[in-house]
DNA sequence: TACAATTTTTGACACAGTCCAAAATCAGGG
DNA sequence: CCCTGATTTTGGACTGTGTCAAAAATTGTA
């Protein structure tokens, strides 16, 4: 990818072919970054390991290095965003710029979204913000699932 | 740590001495665990290492392994909070019970404490909890601090 | 002071992820 | 179709964070 990416995803694009979107964005499309995209999408959360083995499963084959290259890549363009509870590697998904939020299982470290209580970039208001800039409040709700209860 | 541990930190403690609060938990008083109290208490929202490197300066010597062992042992029984910034070690604070959130900088990693903009334990209250009950809500602030923007 | 249980130390180890650098491959523009 | 720059592969070394297990030391108690 080029050193310094101008654009940044807008939800408009999330329907249209994931080639068109990578384009769109400046980034060059090659069949590793549409699989990982598509691997994404096909198991919100998933691991850097499982979109791996996902990717080659549906492609063949793919080094892990470019795994790791291609979240990262299309981390900076917005079309995916990375969490990372603790305890846990970190997951990956394509739900994006909805500030939604997760909760996660403290006995077997399931996940799920929860949609923000609050409305629509509520969390941005902190009581004190400090003198900060506050483009994103991550909210993550600890507990137990409904299996672990 | 014997296995189970019956009693949990209140805010009572934390005017007394170290000892006696340990002692008051249950929680055998060692120098070790005395240090790391105090260095946790001296460094809000240090790491592991970081506390590893005061509590030595302090007392001479500690395992690396006595520290996390300790670590775990004061969050067992409250007198301590882990918290894990995406793509920070886990960092910890003997400002429990209060729900308060953090800030964090996008750029230098510079971490601060925001008390809660609702109230008092409110963001336990999920949209949708999908069956798991909820013990806590972890809010992190990304952003820019004031010397980065 | 002596004993039993707990804690600490020690050293190896696991895991997720990064960094490197050279060679091979590929995408997009002309 | 050809070039050129961007991307991927390969394989390894390496880092930071954290854990495991067994031996040694310490604590609280009697
Ligand atoms: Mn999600
Ligand atoms: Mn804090
Ligand atoms: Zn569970
Ligand atoms: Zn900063």
């Amino acid at each position: 990818m080029s050193a310094h990416l101008a654009k940044v995803a807008n939800v408009e694009h999330s329907h249209s072919a994931p080639g068109e979107i990578l384009r769109s964005l400046g980034v060059q499309v090659t069949a590793q970054r549409v699989a990982v995209l598509d691997a994404v999408s096909a198991h919100p959360h998933a691991t850097a390991d499982q979109i791996l083995e996902s990717v080659r499963a549906s492609i063949g084959a793919i080094s892990r290095q470019s795994v790791y290259d291609t979240l990262g890549t299309l981390e900076q363009v917005g079309l995916v965003r990375r969490i990372q509870p603790t305890g846990s590697p970190a997951r990956f998904e394509n739900r994006v710029g909805d500030n939604h939020h997760h909760i996660i299982c403290r006995n077997c470290g399931a996940l799920s979204d929860v949609d923000c209580a609050v409305g629509e970039m509520p969390c941005l208001t902190a009581s004190d913000s400090h003198g900060y800039t506050i483009d994103e409040a991550e909210v993550a709700y600890w507990g137990l699932c409904p299996t672990c209860q």
